[in-house]
DNA sequence: AAATATTGTTCACTTTTAGAGAACTATAGA
DNA sequence: TCTATAGTTCTCTAAAAGTGAACAATATTT
């Protein structure tokens, strides 16, 4: 096979960190990973990595084979997007990690219509909530909601995610609604992610920002949970809209100090800054920009 | 086959000006070339050629794409070069052209020990006088004898080329031996090239240039062919020291006017300058430079 | 205008090369 | 020391790239 798809490979391997890993990546034996690797050293007459059974490890060729590789790969990415015909079908392989609530509540349908609309085109997406490395684990794009400013990815923002508090009319009629920040502290919290206590920022009109310290009660790591918690009285949640939009829609769950704004994130579609986003990408991204964009449909006819 | 490959044949498609001239040139056949054409287009979605049974001309896509990819390969030529251990044995094909009389007597012996010295190595050459298009007829290296200033070409220079003024003792005899340029007039006159007439510029010791106008009695576009003539006592010639020096050291031609000197053209090894020069060609020009180099033997020992 | 030579395309056929998968070897970690 | 895992090597199969002849289209020549 040629050069270009051999740099490829090696670029894999020592992205992934071992040849098992890329193979399992690319969906290819390792044995044929292997041999790529050989036909490319010995054509270069220089051993690029140093391997044992177990490990490898660049050498300084190739250190220096991988860095220019990267970006002859990268142009060459460049020049087939640049001559292709926009208006030709997509085709080929979208990997791409979104975490898990508003993957399978929102990307999910928007992914459906998007396969629908490009039959040739393959999509892998892995939801999950863990830290993902992008380079590492070969994805061409993934979905991110936070404050972000990693400077070796390039982000693009897709949607803003409003934060609301928020409990049901069963709670409020037990435990009575709260009028002032400093009142949150006697009331049952529900807290999203693992530490045991934090801390909540409340801004009001004028921009004043409150600190609120919570101790929580019910703790998880997912959100779709401690919605269904809220729902079900258990106490005050800190929710995304995307989450909980339809049970304040119908009134399950009710606004609790609406007048006081918390930080609002984004959501971000993130590749890796030293790839050239292949012309699939770009439009998968302009498709759910379009499909979400700065006030998407679950933050619509919320009357918060 | 790879993608890098695919961009390959495109380019020499494009500088062959043809798929047949191209398939000749690479050793293909025409119709591996129309395949791989037919292929990468399709994977572009574009029309990079407008071809026609008889004739193919780039469309603006293709002319686009051919200026990129030219730097992709370059890049990759480049990189190659780098990662490449310098101690390797050199391996593929150099193709190259030189003109006639320097390349029977003078390249091809060099080229002897050289490719002693690289087994694994192709060489492929064209010996003429012909004005050459390294690009399209797709050469990695030419030689020229001239005052060089070819914008779109790269040159190093070989050795000097030492221009004489000679004719054999028989001729001496016969006809006298001139003292100053002006007396050149009355002498018989073997020219190298084509047009009826020329002029002779000579510098003397104190770089004064002295103008001579000459009628030649036999014209020829032959080099060895005009010492050979020169030595059987036909006339004075104006002849570079490497077509003539073993007749100038057995005494079979003797100087006339030594003390004014021609004008000093050079050997150059040209190459196009889109491309980067690789290994195996760096190698062979430096193997050249040493052997002939700024007193190359030739010149030795001539005592003029 | 007709004939000719040359160009690019298409096809069936052959050769080459890449990938699969199992067996083997070596090593990090328990 | 044992075990699980990573990398290599081998044979077999499948895919793809090249060949060469037949064909169609068009400049050039006569």
């Amino acid at each position: 096979m040629g050069q270009l798809e051999d740099m490829n490979v090696f670029i894999r391997v020592v992205e992934t960190g071992g040849i098992s890993r890329a193979a399992n990546q690319m969906g290819i034996a390792k044995s044929a990973i292997s041999r790529r690797l050989v036909d490319l050293e010995t054509r270069l007459g220089v051993r690029l990595l140093n391997r044992t059974t177990r490990t490898s490890s660049l050498t300084e060729a190739g250190q220096s084979y991988y860095e220019r590789a990267i970006k002859v790969i990268d142009d060459v990415a460049e020049l087939n997007a640049i001559t292709t015909d926009s208006r030709c079908a997509l085709e080929g392989t979208i990997r791409l990690a979104a975490p898990l609530s508003f993957g399978l509540a929102h990307l999910a349908p928007a992914i459906s219509v998007f396969a629908k609309e490009h039959p040739e085109l393959t999509i892998n997406i892995d939801f999950s909530d863990r830290q993902i490395d992008l380079v590492e684990e070969g994805f061409d794009l993934a979905f991110r909601i936070a404050d972000l400013k990693d400077s070796t990815l390039v982000a693009r923002k897709i949607s803003p995610i409003r934060l609301i508090l928020c409990a049901s009319p069963i709670y409020i009629e037990e435990y009575g609604k709260p009028k002032t920040p400093g009142e949150l502290k006697n009331h049952r919290f529900l807290q999203y992610n693992v530490s045991g206590s934090s801390s909540l920022k409340l801004k009001d009109k004028k921009g004043k920002e409150h600190l609120v310290k919570l101790s929580a009660k019910m703790i998880a790591n997912n959100g779709d949970f401690l919605r269904d918690m809220a729902i079900a009285g258990h106490g005050i949640l800190s929710t995304p809209t995307f989450i909980s939009w339809k049970a304040l829609a119908t009134g399950d769950l009710v606004p609790v100090l609406p007048e006081f704004i918390l930080p609002q994130p984004n959501a971000y579609a993130v590749y890796p800054q030293t790839r050239y986003l292949s012309q699939r990408t770009r439009v998968l991204i302009d498709f759910l920009v379009e499909r979400f964009g700065d006030n998407p449909y679950w933050d619509q006819n919320l009357g918060v």
